[in-house]
DNA sequence: AATTAGCACTCTCATGTTGAGAGTGCTAAA
DNA sequence: TTTAGCACTCTCAACATGAGAGTGCTAATT
């Protein structure tokens, strides 16, 4: 990689700094306008033949202003754009309402994935906190009709798991419930592992609730297993870059469809800490669809125990000091609800 | 209202198939052309000219051809388009969908949510089965920590609500259960009015669990109390109409914001009967952002006890017949999975 | 009375032309 | 190394033009 000057740099943010406001190619001239540069046009000019020739940033036609690149925009997320933070007002409103949404996760989720688009001004998205290694917390079964009997399992995450289930006979409520009240004093706080290790001091009855709570373990492992929450899909239809709607199609698709988002959170948070927020440019050659794209991921939760994800999907031309600071800042939030949450129901 | 003759009916219909297909204005020649009718062009455009005075067709400039109007629309809705049915072999697939989903009402939810969207080509939102009187089933107190307790809250209509609440004082699991089991004794089948007509024969802890009962029920009585479930947003980006994002960002707003929805819901859904599909177009004065719009809505679920509401949203050039129908079917479905399902429960 | 042929007329849309404007690259001077 | 100056390039908006589709009207025909 080539190094910069410290005055390509300069010129290098500024010109991501006014293309991200404007949206139109950034000239020498509007730059030295714009930020009262005490250098001459044909300086900065100097500077971006260099800077294009570093492939940061590049003309749309002859003799046009320049636009940042793919690379470019790396750099600056990389090198040039420091860590910022929100305002601290914002923040504490922020804080506030999580609070204000008691330990209702379902509404975290959804303020967490309308706070990300607000702030952020682009498409979010919000998976709700999945264990990763979930210990069993208690069964209850409650007789319905005949042979129907509803299984509700809580899990150490705080996850509420029902199921509608028929039995090959009728059992009373009361059976139902010694069932119950012997698998939760024998597995109350184990994992996976050890409720399959577990050896026949079970009835037939217990046996099959037994293992239908381990189908339910396995379910949860899968990534997308909760819901996904949604929000400020209509700002990126207000950005240029998707004015015509099949560059706005092909993004939104990828919010939509499951197996797109599964792969794409698949291949990028779950590899990374808790910590540090990713950020992917242009679809970095695997997304074709991302092509003008970038999304901004975290992660959240408490690592080993119950962890989720979330992102903000935007153009390119993206402001990604405040977007990244968004995620960064809304993640921990989420992180200390979450570890919040266990450390009061151990 | 002016009547019509057959022949200016079949003509208007005509016009409304070839434009929902086409989206161009229709001209008396093609018209001849595409249906092979024996009558000349100039016949046509005697009547055309009918059609128009009579405010069912206009013409997008002087001698274009004809494109109906939103009049032309709901006449061709209530008078000329008659009962289709979804064919045969479409109708088995997606019942067999539905019926391999088994009782997972969640996935019923997505799975309509998809069947609506991807047989009308629109945008598709429902929403999950609300109780209208519901009645109480069981109560699980789970203790989790000191004084943390996991309040879950069975429904008649297979509704499962979770709660986190903290207790005065420290109870055992053991004095949770008895106070659960007593309540389940007492309360078990009751609806709202039950419940409130309870006098004292509570002790302190049952009575706090049996406000909060009643508190969820108050909660659950608002509309979209539940989830919404959404999809082929997409779909309406593909149409010509929305090919400029302002229209489509009106039109996805209202999908995406709640208090929108709602309102919509609110206002149409609730005063219809299960059975007749409601076709609202191009916002029917009341809706501003809905101009270009569609919604055909239907409502399922069992009358009284518990009901949803679906719909599909479109520009206003959209196949009616299809979509009617496939709502009309996949409303009748929901309502006989749920039936089935509260007749299993009682 | 209803239908049709004929025709002049209207309006859009795709295409082509032109000129202003913004911005560049290069050269030579500071 | 920086800057002034200048010729050159390319876009974009404005305007012009002509083909094409479709209409409305009139007069003839059934």
């Amino acid at each position: 990689m080539i190094t910069l000057t410290e005055r390509q740099r300069l010129i290098l943010a500024l010109i991501i700094h006014t293309y991200v406001e404007t949206a139109q190619p950034v000239g020498s001239k509007a730059l030295i306008e714009r930020y009262k540069l005490d250098t001459s046009s044909a300086t900065i000019r100097n500077e971006m033949v260099e800077l294009t020739e570093a492939g940061y940033l590049r003309q749309p036609y002859t003799s046009a202003g320049r636009v940042p690149t793919e690379e470019g925009y790396r750099y600056f997320v990389r090198q040039l754009m420091g860590q910022t933070e929100l305002p601290m007002n914002t923040r504490r409103t922020i804080t506030h309402q999580f609070y204000q949404a008691g330990r209702d996760v379902n509404r975290w989720m959804r303020l967490a994935a309308s706070v990300l688009a607000h702030q952020s001004q682009g498409a979010s998205l919000v998976t709700s906190p999945r264990p990763e290694s979930a210990r069993f917390k208690h069964l209850s079964l409650i007789s319905t009709h005949g042979r129907q009997v509803l299984m509700v399992m809580v899990w150490s995450g705080g996850q509420v798991r029902q199921q509608m289930l028929t039995l090959a006979e009728p059992v009373s409520q009361e059976q139902l419930s010694t069932a119950a009240g012997h698998i939760n004093l024998v597995c109350t706080g184990m994992d996976a592992d050890g409720i399959a290790s577990l050896s026949t001091q079970f009835d037939a009855l217990e046996q099959d609730m037994i293992k239908l709570i381990r189908e339910e373990l396995e379910r949860m492992k899968q990534f997308v297993s909760g819901e996904v929450y949604r929000d400020g899909l209509t700002n990126v239809l207000a950005e240029p870059e998707f004015a015509e709607s099949e560059s706005a199609r092909k993004a939104l698709r990828l919010l939509e469809e499951r197996s797109l988002l599964e792969d794409l959170l698949s291949r990028t948070v779950l590899t990374s800490g808790m910590d540090d927020v990713q950020v992917l440019i242009g679809g970095e050659g695997t997304w074709e669809d991302l092509r003008d794209c970038s999304v901004v991921l975290g992660r959240y939760g408490a690592p080993g125990l119950v962890t989720g994800a979330l992102g903000v999907l935007g153009p390119t031309r993206m402001a990604y000091g405040r977007t990244v600071s968004t995620v960064r800042f809304v993640s921990g939030l989420l992180s200390d609800l979450v570890i919040e949450m266990l450390a009061e129901e151990t």
